[in-house]
DNA sequence: TTCTTGACTTAGACAATGTCCAATGTAGGA
DNA sequence: TCCTACATTGGACATTGTCTAAGTCAAGAA
């Protein structure tokens, strides 16, 4: 991720190793992960980093839109790099698992105007629900 | 909510002062309250209902089905008696008011088989976000 | 009506997640 | 190399939710 690198460089940031490590920790597909997962992941590689400090990067990669916010439960919110790309989510409802997926259509062409309240709807988020392969077979 | 109480009451439970004010407090359109909403709203009528109590009775009409749990935000869950009409949501980015929406179509219809991942969905939750009217105006 | 009993409620400790702050450290420019 | 504004740290605190032991009571039995 040397490219997130690269752009949080041109918007000043100043490249600390802690923000080093937590660009490395969210880098892949279908990346998902809860603030502590990212701390932990951090930490094997630089043990001493805070907690405060992984959730102000992450907050701070939310503010400036190179990563998303995505809450599928109730539980904590999970850290998504892949906002180039807008997409949605797949989750199993037995062990967790988030896949990216992306439906087709636009999501906002099912609401019709009398059930808009009076809204400007700016965008819809859809979760779908299921159960992965591997929660089946077992 | 007399129909509720009397589902509950075929259900065996029984019927005591803290789940009748929970009830009540569960009873009309686009209500969707945090269990802390829920709690002080009871204990306006039974000052002495524990925070447990109104947890507990939440899980329970959740259960079995007599209320769905709603996650608009990272924040607390909201619980929504209206669960025997299939709806979605409209939430107001500013305010944080929720109305219950009705899309038309299937919304799993727009994710494609090559899509799925090998998940077998169940369902799909929808999310609009948007300015309401209110805060379009101030 | 009164009694009995297992289900229900209570208060508060504890857990999980997230926010905030004062003290300390340091990246990057001068 | 030195400065200093910005970043990090550790821990206190806030919010939301779970759990348990002890006390209470709804509803059927007698
Ligand atoms: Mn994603
Ligand atoms: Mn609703
Ligand atoms: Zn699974
Ligand atoms: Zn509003």
């Amino acid at each position: 991720m040397s490219d997130l690198l690269e752009r949080l460089r041109d918007r000043g940031w100043r490249l600390t190793a802690q923000r080093r490590v937590v660009a490395e920790v969210l880098d892949g597909d279908h990346v998902h992960y809860t603030a502590d997962e990212v701390h932990a992941r951090a930490a094997a590689r630089l043990p001493e980093i805070a907690r405060a400090t992984v959730y102000n990067t992450l907050s701070e990669l939310v503010s400036i839109g190179e990563v998303i916010e995505v809450s599928t439960d109730g539980r904590a919110k999970r850290y998504d790099p892949n906002a180039r790309h807008s997409h949605q989510h797949l989750v199993c409802s037995k062990c967790g698992t988030i896949r990216d997926v992306h439906p087709s259509g636009d999501p906002l062409a099912g609401l019709p105007e009398s059930e808009r309240f009076g809204f400007t709807i700016s965008d819809a988020t859809v979760t779908y629900r299921g159960t992965c392969p591997q929660c089946a077979a077992g």
